[in-house]
DNA sequence: CTTTTGTCTTTTATCTACAATAGACAGTTT
DNA sequence: AAACTGTCTATTGTAGATAAAAGACAAAAG
């Protein structure tokens, strides 16, 4: 390898990758759409029809099929059009890359394309810019989410939201053509998600919807008290300079900011409501304590997204329970995080019981 | 469909799917064993001699993929083996199927190769036993283990056994090689190991490997102790008729059985282990409590496995410990409970810590 | 000599295909 | 009429292929 490196021109090797990826970039918007159509139009007839050949495969477009969704490209070449709004020129790609959390592979196809869209001007390390992003150089939000969120989006709407009963079967196949993907990401997506006790699996056969029932809700609450009531007696004897001291600090300010606007800001609850008790759990230094607050976080998240019946009340009595709670954890008092603690989490599992039935 | 039902000899349609049936189970054992080396050797080469594709591939075997191991098929058929040892006619195709725990479509093929092997005369509803099945009969134990359990048991030695280094990458790719599977496989494993939190993924690239660190072991060992203190007390509260008292009694019983010969009898344990700390997180009535004791019987499984010095000690104290402590949960008094619960929790947390330096 | 870029290789994410297995339905037997 | 068998279809489990993304290394630039 890199025996040919000396001859040519650098310039001109330069212009091939980027050709290259810039081939890779445009096809997937012209060419992918149609195809997932025909896809579904065929994987929705029976098995007769398909065995009887009465189909005329031959319109079926031919190689290409679509591997990896380029979303990681999408959503980074979305945030860089941020970055590039805010400077003159853009810095060395390494730097990009560490800025945006992708690697230099996927920076320099951002790179092109910018180029190619006459935002800037690249030639090795000079990338000026030469005009500000308009709304149109974004890709447009569904693009860049990955798989996997909108497969869960999609899963979750289903089972919360929808009338699943408890007992249902889940066909990977019929979701995976709902949904439009192929059966390998539901498939493992389901297996990730097996792990929230929502569902569970009959070997060699489907899965079992168990529903989000009260039992579960009793079940979840139950450990989720255990844990929490550990975490909070473990956040009182965190080293005085601790960071979490000062999250801490900079959550209770945010209640106080909401809870002055309540009318218009209780919808910031849900998100801020998730970073407390996390910073709580997090600090058991337990993995699987912390691994647990997924199943809480995911089902309060759907919870919220959905059930907004009161949502401004149970919201605003909520932050006042949290302030109680900072309150006792900057005590440093075991008995009095505790009491804080258990009536808040009282009251958690109240409203997320009164919302199932 | 059904059709053309009524026509032809019924006896010779049986034939046929007999036939069908009897080819799908023969060209397993002389066309993937060969096929499997092939791509093995093919799959080790590196990128660059593919790419100048200097490897005839003519030899490759086109057609037939493997693409489910009839695992199910065969450990099936090793049951049905015993069963057809100690009867002279073989029940109805859907009480076989009930007995096995497989469907008609499994029982179906291995009627057609017991009539193969002219261990049954098989007609319809008469399935008569011609003669006692041969060790030779039998398909070999390591053809009846699915993927599944080869990949983790294949996983796991690596990670318990060998000198595996907390911060090792893995390689989805690489394990599926050296284990001689796909990259699906392999993959979802992954998926679902990951949750005892011994991997992490990190997204578009490879997992990390945390190690089976002594964190590891302390932070089990908590949500462990937690949970068990929990289930224990609420054992207690159990019915007086509820089945778990009964096993209870079996449990014990074995226990004084395996203490009365401990020298050749210290092997047991590990299983019983499993059977009495299972029974008590069960009457927790909490998944979440019941799906944890799925990482500790894994990590006690393994670790038992390959880390036998001073077995006959550790097990004989542990036998002791657990008498006591089923002692305790037949008083049905917390106090005493949780004090032989704690007492055996804590030794077999620091067996555990010992076994890691 | 340190950082950056150009180029190439490896690995992951995802699709499709297909054998194994489950399961449904109609006809047959008891 | 209840259970069983024959036949067919649908679904799962796994392999293989391929685009996206990561990452390695040498040459180039500061």
């Amino acid at each position: 390898m890199g025996i040919m490196h000396s001859t040519g021109s650098q310039q001109k090797r330069n212009d091939r990758i980027k050709n290259k990826i810039r081939d890779r970039n445009n096809h997937e918007t012209s060419d992918i759409k149609p195809r997932q159509g025909q896809t579904d139009r065929i994987e929705h007839l029976t098995y007769r029809t398909r065995i009887l050949g009465s189909i005329d495969r031959n319109p079926y477009p031919v190689g290409k099929i679509m591997a990896k969704q380029n979303t990681v490209f999408k959503d980074a070449f979305n945030r860089c059009l941020k970055l590039l709004a805010e400077t003159s020129a853009l810095p060395s790609e390494p730097e990009l890359g560490a800025t945006l959390g992708v690697s230099r592979t996927t920076i320099r196809a951002i790179l092109t394309r910018m180029e190619e869209l006459q935002l800037i001007a690249w030639d090795k390390r000079a990338k000026v810019v030469l005009r500000q992003p308009k709304a149109d150089d974004y890709y447009p939000a569904e693009e860049t989410d990955s798989l996997a969120e909108i497969i869960e989006r999609s899963f979750m709407r289903r089972i919360l939201a929808g009338g699943a009963e408890p007992g249902m079967q889940i066909n990977e196949l019929e979701l995976a053509r709902d949904i439009g993907t192929g059966t390998t990401s539901v498939r493992e997506f389901l297996i990730r998600f097996s792990r929230f006790g929502l569902i569970e699996k009959r070997p060699n056969s489907h899965w079992i919807l168990k529903g989000f029932t009260s039992e579960f809700a009793l079940e979840l609450t139950e450990v989720r008290e255990m844990f929490e009531l550990r975490s909070a007696v473990s956040f009182a004897a965190l080293d005085p300079d601790h960071p979490a001291w000062l999250e801490l600090e900079r959550i209770e300010t945010m209640h106080h900011e909401i809870l002055a606007d309540i009318d218009n800001r209780y919808g910031e609850f849900s998100e801020l409501d998730e970073r407390f008790h996390l910073l709580v759990h997090k600090s058991s230094s337990n993995r699987f304590i912390v691994d647990f607050y997924d199943i809480i976080a995911i089902v309060f998240h759907y919870h919220y997204q959905w059930n907004k019946a009161n949502a401004r009340e149970r919201n605003a009595r909520a932050l006042e329970e949290h302030l109680a709670y900072i309150a006792a954890l900057k005590t440093r008092d075991p008995a009095q995080i505790e009491s804080a603690c258990r009536r808040h989490l009282k009251s958690a599992r109240e409203t997320l019981l009164q919302s199932i039935q």
